[in-house]
DNA sequence: ATCATTTGACCTAG
DNA sequence: CTAGGTCAAATGAT
């Protein structure tokens, strides 16, 4: 980096924006490959060639996840010391504010934690496929969103009572999605990083979707959970019916691997959303 | 009977 | 005050 008179700036770390469009690529580079993990894997027999094609992809978006992870933590440090040269008195607010809601939280309700989020430790991305994302989510919420069509979809991460987990997302269909000529498009934001055990989905490989529950309780849950926000809109009942017994073998399929293995071993299950993404 | 989802109420940041 | 996020009772599915 030259000045334009010759001499060399001095050396600055990135400025919020520059993290903001970093983590935006990152994001956008991580739909593409769901979307293109959505394409391969069922076109792939389903044997130890597909599993080691499913851990690449991943451990591609495990890569980015960790890159956008560690961009949000020089994001919000910068963003502090911007706030700090912005408007002091707001940050001081901000911060006795924060802190009251801590010793709230921690000490005298705990059944009141209705925190509104902060902005800024999120990722958000675009795909026609916003449950084939390797994690496991339970819907806890849905809620009709102002000059939005469709309503957004809670989820928080099925391991949060048993692990402690704080990743949430939510999922949102696109307004102008709703074209027959192009796919349905959903807009999904994660919320937080998955502290849960990994082997709940990523390398075990064998059975765990078993041994991986520890109270028992949430065995049922699967990936299945996720496909429900596509009935936010008026899908017809036979749709329906297909979606859920589509869901359903996806559930079954966990029993051997449910992490990836559960988004793609089965794709006649989602013709349409592999019509979607073919359309994409 | 158990667990996931739905949905209206409740709560809070802006 | 409003919009958005979460809770929890009711409901549905297995």
């Amino acid at each position: 980096m030259k000045h334009h008179n010759g001499r060399y700036l001095p050396q600055s770390s990135p400025s919020v924006s520059d993290h903001r469009s970093a983590m935006k690529e990152i994001a956008r580079g991580q739909s593409l490959v769901t979307q293109l993990r959505a394409i391969v894997l069922p076109a792939l027999q389903a044997d130890q060639r597909c599993e080691l094609v499913a851990q690449m992809f991943q451990n591609i978006l495990d890569c980015s996840s960790k890159a956008i992870t560690e961009l949000q933590l020089h994001h919000q440090s910068d963003a502090r010391v911007d706030d700090a040269l912005v408007d002091d008195k707001k940050r001081v607010r901000k911060i006795s504010s924060d802190d009251c809601v801590k010793e709230e939280g921690a000490t005298s309700n705990p059944n009141h934690q209705h925190k509104r989020r902060r902005s800024d430790d999120s990722v958000s991305l675009e795909t026609p496929v916003p449950h084939y994302d390797g994690r496991q989510w339970r819907k806890y919420g849905q809620k009709h969103i102002n000059k939005a069509k469709h309503p957004r979809s809670y989820y928080r991460c099925t391991y949060r009572q048993e692990q402690d987990c704080k990743a949430t997302k939510t999922v949102q269909q696109q307004d102008d999605s709703t074209g027959t000529d192009h796919p349905v498009m959903y807009t999904v934001v994660y919320h937080g990083q998955h502290t849960c055990n990994e082997n709940n989905g990523i390398d075990s490989g064998t059975d765990d979707s078993e041994t991986n529950t520890p109270s028992s309780s949430d065995s049922r849950s699967s990936i299945s959970t996720t496909c429900t926000d596509l009935y936010d809109h008026q899908t017809s009942l036979n749709d329906n019916k297909l979606l859920e017994k589509s869901a359903d073998m996806i559930t079954k399929n966990c029993m051997y691997e449910p992490f990836d293995m559960t988004a793609f071993a089965p794709l006649d299950l989602d013709s349409w959303e592999l019509d979607a993404l073919l359309r994409f």
